[in-house]
RNA sequence: GCUGAGGUAGUGAAGUGGUCAAACACGAUUGACUGUAAAUCAAUUGGCUCCGCCUUCGUAGGUUCGAAUCCUACCCUCAGCA
Protein backbone atom coordinates (compact mmCIF):
# COMPACT_ATOMS: atom_id res chain seq x y z
CA UNK A 1 0.00 0.00 0.00
CA UNK A 2 0.90 3.64 -0.51
CA UNK A 3 3.12 2.74 -3.28
CA UNK A 4 2.31 6.42 -4.66
CA UNK A 5 4.73 8.02 -1.97
CA UNK A 6 6.99 10.17 -3.26
CA UNK A 7 9.00 12.58 -2.14
CA UNK A 8 11.94 14.68 -3.11
CA UNK A 9 12.12 13.14 -6.67
CA UNK A 10 14.19 12.80 -8.99
CA UNK A 11 12.39 15.10 -11.37
CA UNK A 12 11.45 18.19 -8.93
CA UNK A 13 15.16 19.76 -10.44
CA UNK A 14 18.16 19.78 -8.19
CA UNK A 15 16.71 22.53 -5.40
CA UNK A 16 14.26 20.06 -3.98
CA UNK A 17 14.39 19.31 -0.44
CA UNK A 18 15.47 16.31 0.88
CA UNK A 19 12.56 14.06 2.58
CA UNK A 20 13.01 14.12 6.74
CA UNK A 21 12.35 10.28 7.20
CA UNK A 22 11.00 9.73 10.88
CA UNK A 23 11.11 6.78 12.67
CA UNK A 24 8.94 5.84 15.66
CA UNK A 25 8.33 3.11 17.93
CA UNK A 26 8.42 1.99 21.98
CA UNK A 27 11.54 1.72 23.64
CA UNK A 28 13.32 -1.67 22.32
CA UNK A 29 11.31 -1.65 19.14
CA UNK A 30 14.53 -1.55 16.97
CA UNK A 31 14.42 1.36 15.54
CA UNK A 32 17.73 2.93 16.43
CA UNK A 33 19.64 0.29 14.89
CA UNK A 34 17.49 0.73 11.24
CA UNK A 35 17.60 4.23 11.75
CA UNK A 36 21.79 4.20 11.69
CA UNK A 37 21.38 1.16 8.81
CA UNK A 38 19.50 3.33 6.95
CA UNK A 39 21.67 6.58 7.38
CA UNK A 40 24.95 4.72 6.48
CA UNK A 41 23.79 3.46 3.18
CA UNK A 42 21.90 6.63 2.32
CA UNK A 43 24.02 8.86 3.72
CA UNK A 44 21.75 10.34 6.62
CA UNK A 45 22.24 11.99 9.52
CA UNK A 46 20.30 11.31 12.81
CA UNK A 47 18.64 13.57 15.03
CA UNK A 48 17.31 11.93 18.29
CA UNK A 49 13.91 12.11 19.44
CA UNK A 50 14.42 11.17 22.92
CA UNK A 51 13.87 13.48 26.17
CA UNK A 52 16.55 11.30 28.00
CA UNK A 53 19.28 11.06 25.49
CA UNK A 54 19.34 15.06 25.65
CA UNK A 55 21.24 14.67 29.33
CA UNK A 56 25.03 14.47 29.53
CA UNK A 57 26.14 11.75 31.84
CA UNK A 58 23.14 9.67 31.31
CA UNK A 59 24.16 7.00 28.73
CA UNK A 60 23.39 3.22 29.86
CA UNK A 61 20.37 4.14 31.19
CA UNK A 62 18.79 5.80 28.39
CA UNK A 63 20.32 3.46 25.74
CA UNK A 64 22.23 5.73 23.95
CA UNK A 65 23.91 4.30 20.92
CA UNK A 66 27.42 3.80 21.49
CA UNK A 67 29.58 5.69 19.55
CA UNK A 68 30.61 2.41 17.77
CA UNK A 69 27.21 1.75 17.30
CA UNK A 70 26.64 4.89 15.58
CA UNK A 71 29.32 3.97 13.04
CA UNK A 72 30.49 7.04 11.53
CA UNK A 73 27.01 8.18 11.08
CA UNK A 74 26.38 12.00 12.61
CA UNK A 75 24.21 12.13 15.61
CA UNK A 76 22.09 14.81 16.90
CA UNK A 77 19.95 15.63 20.11
CA UNK A 78 22.12 13.89 22.14
CA UNK A 79 23.87 15.52 25.17
CA UNK A 80 22.63 18.77 24.67
CA UNK A 81 22.08 19.73 28.36
CA UNK A 82 23.05 18.80 32.35
CA UNK A 83 20.55 17.11 34.64
CA UNK A 84 18.95 19.63 36.05
CA UNK A 85 19.01 21.36 33.21
CA UNK A 86 15.28 22.80 32.08
CA UNK A 87 14.76 21.33 28.23
CA UNK A 88 11.59 21.01 27.09
CA UNK A 89 9.62 20.43 24.06
CA UNK A 90 9.73 23.20 22.35
CA UNK A 91 13.50 24.09 23.14
CA UNK A 92 13.32 20.07 21.48
CA UNK A 93 11.40 21.53 18.40
CA UNK A 94 13.78 24.52 17.69
CA UNK A 95 16.73 22.44 18.27
CA UNK A 96 15.27 20.13 15.74
CA UNK A 97 14.36 22.25 13.12
CA UNK A 98 17.44 23.53 12.60
CA UNK A 99 19.57 20.51 12.39
CA UNK A 100 17.23 19.43 9.82
CA UNK A 101 17.81 22.44 7.90
CA UNK A 102 21.34 22.30 8.69
CA UNK A 103 21.65 18.36 7.54
CA UNK A 104 19.78 19.27 4.41
CA UNK A 105 22.15 22.15 3.23
CA UNK A 106 24.28 19.42 3.37
CA UNK A 107 22.62 17.44 1.00
CA UNK A 108 22.33 14.34 3.42
CA UNK A 109 19.10 12.94 4.95
CA UNK A 110 17.62 13.82 7.74
CA UNK A 111 15.91 10.80 10.50
CA UNK A 112 14.15 12.01 12.86
CA UNK A 113 14.23 8.68 15.23
CA UNK A 114 12.85 8.30 18.85
CA UNK A 115 10.39 7.18 21.35
CA UNK A 116 9.50 10.87 22.63
CA UNK A 117 5.53 10.98 20.87
CA UNK A 118 5.41 14.73 22.43
CA UNK A 119 9.17 15.75 20.61
CA UNK A 120 8.35 14.09 17.61
CA UNK A 121 4.89 15.75 17.26
CA UNK A 122 6.26 18.72 17.96
CA UNK A 123 8.30 18.64 14.69
CA UNK A 124 5.85 16.97 12.45
CA UNK A 125 2.99 18.77 13.32
CA UNK A 126 4.72 22.05 13.43
CA UNK A 127 3.45 22.65 17.13
CA UNK A 128 3.01 26.08 17.79
CA UNK A 129 3.96 26.58 21.84
CA UNK A 130 1.36 29.30 22.32
CA UNK A 131 1.99 31.75 25.23
CA UNK A 132 5.56 30.97 23.69
CA UNK A 133 8.02 32.96 26.31
CA UNK A 134 8.69 30.72 29.29
CA UNK A 135 7.89 32.93 32.10
CA UNK A 136 10.22 31.00 34.53
CA UNK A 137 9.32 33.08 37.99
CA UNK A 138 5.73 33.09 37.35
CA UNK A 139 5.90 28.84 36.71
CA UNK A 140 8.34 28.52 39.65
CA UNK A 141 5.55 30.69 41.63
CA UNK A 142 2.42 28.70 40.75
CA UNK A 143 4.51 25.71 41.10
CA UNK A 144 4.46 25.89 45.04
CA UNK A 145 0.71 26.47 44.85
CA UNK A 146 -1.11 23.40 45.84
CA UNK A 147 -3.66 21.78 43.37
CA UNK A 148 -6.33 23.24 45.20
CA UNK A 149 -5.35 26.75 45.11
CA UNK A 150 -4.65 26.31 40.83
CA UNK A 151 -8.18 25.24 40.83
CA UNK A 152 -9.24 28.09 42.65
CA UNK A 153 -6.74 30.50 40.59
CA UNK A 154 -8.43 29.04 37.48
CA UNK A 155 -12.24 30.02 38.63
CA UNK A 156 -10.91 33.44 39.65
CA UNK A 157 -9.30 33.50 36.38
CA UNK A 158 -11.22 31.81 33.82
CA UNK A 159 -8.77 29.56 32.98
CA UNK A 160 -10.16 26.22 31.38
CA UNK A 161 -8.97 23.59 33.33
CA UNK A 162 -7.52 20.97 31.36
CA UNK A 163 -9.33 17.21 30.76
CA UNK A 164 -6.70 15.90 33.49
CA UNK A 165 -7.14 18.54 36.33
CA UNK A 166 -5.88 16.56 38.45
CA UNK A 167 -2.45 16.25 36.86
CA UNK A 168 -0.68 19.92 38.62
CA UNK A 169 1.61 19.97 35.02
CA UNK A 170 -1.39 20.31 32.88
CA UNK A 171 -2.98 22.95 35.30
CA UNK A 172 0.32 25.04 35.36
CA UNK A 173 0.58 25.07 31.71
CA UNK A 174 -3.00 25.64 31.02
CA UNK A 175 -2.47 29.14 33.31
CA UNK A 176 0.44 29.65 31.50
CA UNK A 177 -1.03 29.32 27.88
CA UNK A 178 -3.96 32.07 29.26
CA UNK A 179 -6.25 30.93 26.99
CA UNK A 180 -3.80 30.83 23.86
CA UNK A 181 -5.20 27.93 21.49
CA UNK A 182 -3.10 25.01 20.96
CA UNK A 183 -1.69 24.92 17.73
CA UNK A 184 -0.47 22.48 15.42
CA UNK A 185 -0.49 21.39 11.64
CA UNK A 186 -3.79 18.43 11.19
CA UNK A 187 -0.59 16.40 8.82
CA UNK A 188 2.56 16.13 8.88
CA UNK A 189 5.11 19.05 7.66
CA UNK A 190 5.87 18.51 3.86
CA UNK A 191 8.60 15.96 2.78
CA UNK A 192 8.21 14.17 5.81
CA UNK A 193 7.67 10.46 6.22
CA UNK A 194 6.30 8.62 8.80
CA UNK A 195 7.07 4.78 10.06
CA UNK A 196 6.26 3.45 13.06
CA UNK A 197 7.78 0.12 14.11
CA UNK A 198 5.35 -2.59 15.32
CA UNK A 199 6.33 -4.85 17.09
CA UNK A 200 4.66 -8.25 18.65
CA UNK A 201 3.46 -7.50 22.18
CA UNK A 202 5.38 -10.80 23.70
CA UNK A 203 8.13 -9.86 21.78
CA UNK A 204 8.66 -6.82 22.90
CA UNK A 205 8.05 -7.54 26.66
CA UNK A 206 10.65 -10.24 25.96
CA UNK A 207 13.43 -8.08 24.59
CA UNK A 208 12.27 -5.98 27.13
CA UNK A 209 13.08 -8.26 29.97
CA UNK A 210 16.07 -9.49 28.22
CA UNK A 211 17.39 -5.74 28.55
CA UNK A 212 16.38 -5.45 32.15
CA UNK A 213 18.43 -9.16 32.77
CA UNK A 214 22.05 -7.63 32.17
CA UNK A 215 21.35 -4.02 32.54
CA UNK A 216 22.23 -3.55 36.50
CA UNK A 217 25.69 -5.13 35.75
CA UNK A 218 26.59 -2.97 33.13
CA UNK A 219 27.85 0.07 34.90
CA UNK A 220 24.49 2.10 34.92
CA UNK A 221 24.83 1.76 38.85
CA UNK A 222 27.96 3.56 39.22
CA UNK A 223 26.50 6.11 35.85
CA UNK A 224 23.85 6.96 38.06
CA UNK A 225 25.72 7.27 41.21
CA UNK A 226 28.43 9.71 39.60
CA UNK A 227 25.17 11.86 37.90
CA UNK A 228 23.71 12.25 41.89
CA UNK A 229 26.93 13.04 42.88
CA UNK A 230 27.38 16.08 40.13
CA UNK A 231 23.72 17.18 39.40
CA UNK A 232 21.61 15.69 42.42
CA UNK A 233 19.31 12.56 42.41
CA UNK A 234 15.68 14.89 42.47
CA UNK A 235 15.74 16.61 38.70
CA UNK A 236 13.63 15.42 35.71
CA UNK A 237 16.52 13.88 34.11
CA UNK A 238 17.06 11.01 37.20
CA UNK A 239 13.49 10.26 37.03
CA UNK A 240 14.14 8.09 34.15
CA UNK A 241 12.87 4.31 34.79
CA UNK A 242 15.99 3.31 36.08
CA UNK A 243 17.91 5.76 37.82
CA UNK A 244 15.43 6.18 41.05
CA UNK A 245 15.72 2.17 41.41
CA UNK A 246 19.96 2.99 41.41
CA UNK A 247 18.88 5.58 44.14
CA UNK A 248 16.82 2.75 46.20
CA UNK A 249 19.64 -0.13 45.02
CA UNK A 250 22.92 1.31 46.11
CA UNK A 251 20.86 2.72 49.37
CA UNK A 252 20.29 -1.25 49.91
CA UNK A 253 16.64 -0.67 49.98
CA UNK A 254 16.42 -3.27 47.42
CA UNK A 255 18.08 -6.47 46.07
CA UNK A 256 19.17 -6.88 42.59
CA UNK A 257 16.87 -9.03 41.17
CA UNK A 258 13.87 -6.49 42.47
CA UNK A 259 15.57 -3.95 40.99
CA UNK A 260 15.85 -5.81 37.72
CA UNK A 261 12.23 -7.18 38.29
CA UNK A 262 10.89 -3.19 38.60
CA UNK A 263 13.04 -1.84 36.01
CA UNK A 264 11.40 -4.54 33.94
CA UNK A 265 7.65 -3.31 34.49
CA UNK A 266 8.20 0.53 34.31
CA UNK A 267 10.49 0.01 30.62
CA UNK A 268 7.48 -2.39 29.74
CA UNK A 269 4.97 0.67 31.48
CA UNK A 270 6.78 2.80 29.36
CA UNK A 271 6.58 0.79 26.02
CA UNK A 272 2.60 0.99 26.44
CA UNK A 273 2.32 4.50 26.99
CA UNK A 274 4.11 5.37 23.87
CA UNK A 275 2.33 2.99 22.11
CA UNK A 276 -0.68 4.58 23.79
CA UNK A 277 0.02 7.69 22.28
CA UNK A 278 1.24 6.72 18.70
CA UNK A 279 -1.70 4.60 18.23
CA UNK A 280 -4.08 7.91 17.86
CA UNK A 281 -1.64 9.28 14.94
CA UNK A 282 -3.15 8.29 11.81
CA UNK A 283 -0.18 9.21 9.85
CA UNK A 284 2.18 6.92 11.14
CA UNK A 285 2.73 4.07 8.63
CA UNK A 286 3.28 0.94 10.54
CA UNK A 287 5.37 -1.53 9.76
CA UNK A 288 7.63 -4.21 11.32
CA UNK A 289 11.36 -3.45 11.64
CA UNK A 290 11.94 -5.59 7.72
CA UNK A 291 9.39 -3.90 6.25
CA UNK A 292 10.03 -0.38 6.98
CA UNK A 293 13.88 -1.14 6.23
CA UNK A 294 12.47 -2.61 2.78
CA UNK A 295 9.89 0.45 2.28
CA UNK A 296 12.25 3.15 3.73
CA UNK A 297 15.22 1.93 1.42
CA UNK A 298 13.16 2.00 -1.75
CA UNK A 299 12.01 5.20 -0.50
CA UNK A 300 15.78 6.78 -0.27
CA UNK A 301 16.65 4.91 -3.26
CA UNK A 302 14.80 7.32 -5.36
CA UNK A 303 15.40 10.55 -3.94
CA UNK A 304 18.05 12.33 -6.13
CA UNK A 305 20.85 14.16 -4.22
C1' G B 1 3.83 -36.91 67.06
C1' C B 2 3.48 -32.52 70.40
C1' U B 3 3.32 -27.11 70.95
C1' G B 4 2.86 -22.25 68.83
C1' A B 5 1.58 -19.06 64.57
C1' G B 6 -1.14 -18.92 60.28
C1' G B 7 -4.32 -19.94 55.74
C1' U B 8 -8.40 -13.22 52.85
C1' A B 9 -9.31 -11.46 45.90
C1' G B 10 -3.13 -11.77 40.59
C1' U B 11 0.65 -10.82 44.86
C1' G B 12 1.62 -8.65 49.76
C1' A B 13 -1.49 -7.27 53.57
C1' A B 14 -5.85 -4.94 56.70
C1' G B 15 -10.36 -6.49 58.67
C1' U B 16 -11.86 -10.48 64.10
C1' G B 17 -20.34 -10.76 64.53
C1' G B 18 -24.06 -6.47 60.81
C1' U B 19 -22.43 -0.02 57.33
C1' C B 20 -17.61 -6.30 53.62
C1' A B 21 -17.30 -7.83 47.13
C1' A B 22 -13.99 -6.88 51.52
C1' A B 23 -9.14 -0.91 53.41
C1' C B 24 -4.27 -0.15 51.59
C1' A B 25 0.09 -1.20 48.66
C1' C B 26 2.02 -3.55 44.47
C1' G B 27 0.95 -5.78 39.93
C1' A B 28 -2.42 -5.69 35.57
C1' U B 29 -5.61 -3.25 31.89
C1' U B 30 -7.43 1.10 29.42
C1' G B 31 -6.89 6.08 28.60
C1' A B 32 -5.37 11.54 28.76
C1' C B 33 -1.37 14.39 27.62
C1' U B 34 1.75 21.22 23.14
C1' G B 35 7.19 24.65 27.56
C1' U B 36 10.93 19.36 32.55
C1' A B 37 6.66 13.88 28.67
C1' A B 38 11.36 7.46 30.46
C1' A B 39 7.55 12.79 33.31
C1' U B 40 2.66 13.69 35.16
C1' C B 41 -2.38 12.41 35.71
C1' A B 42 -7.28 9.62 35.33
C1' A B 43 -10.49 5.24 35.13
C1' U B 44 -11.11 0.02 35.78
C1' U B 45 -9.29 -4.41 38.38
C1' G B 46 -14.77 -11.50 41.58
C1' G B 47 -19.08 -12.63 38.09
C1' C B 48 -23.55 -10.96 35.81
C1' U B 49 -29.13 -9.79 32.22
C1' C B 50 -24.76 -4.00 36.36
C1' C B 51 -29.16 2.10 40.00
C1' G B 52 -29.77 -4.47 41.28
C1' C B 53 -28.50 -9.59 41.67
C1' C B 54 -25.15 -13.87 42.29
C1' U B 55 -20.71 -16.39 44.14
C1' U B 56 -16.32 -15.34 47.30
C1' C B 57 -12.24 -14.66 52.73
C1' G B 58 -8.31 -23.13 53.26
C1' U B 59 -12.48 -27.39 53.32
C1' A B 60 -17.00 -29.37 55.58
C1' G B 61 -20.47 -28.71 59.14
C1' G B 62 -22.63 -25.78 63.31
C1' U B 63 -24.21 -21.36 66.48
C1' U B 64 -26.86 -16.73 65.12
C1' C B 65 -32.13 -12.72 62.60
C1' G B 66 -27.05 -12.05 60.47
C1' A B 67 -20.17 -14.82 60.03
C1' A B 68 -14.23 -13.39 56.55
C1' U B 69 -15.11 -12.49 61.77
C1' C B 70 -17.76 -17.30 67.09
C1' C B 71 -17.72 -23.08 67.72
C1' U B 72 -16.32 -28.23 65.89
C1' A B 73 -13.77 -31.46 62.70
C1' C B 74 -10.58 -31.99 58.78
C1' C B 75 -6.71 -30.39 55.12
C1' C B 76 -2.41 -27.44 54.25
C1' U B 77 1.88 -23.95 55.47
C1' C B 78 5.62 -22.11 58.68
C1' A B 79 8.38 -21.97 63.40
C1' G B 80 9.92 -24.50 67.98
C1' C B 81 10.11 -29.30 70.44
C1' A B 82 10.34 -34.52 69.87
Amino acid sequence: MNTSYSLGTKNQGAKHVLPLIVIVGPTASGKTGLAIRLAKEYGGEIISADSRAVYRGLDIGTAKPLREEQRGVPHWGIDLVNPGERFTAADFKEYAMQKIDEIRARRHIPFLVGGTGLYVNAVVYDFQFPGATDNVERRAKLDTMSLDELHNYCKNNNVKLPENRYNKRYVVNSILRNGHALKRRSAPIHNCCVVGISTEKNILRSRIAERAKGIFTSGVVEEGLAAAEAYGWDNEAMTGNIYPLIRRYAAGEIFLSQAQEKYRTLDWRLAKRQLTWLKRDEHIHWLTLEAAYTYLARILASVNK
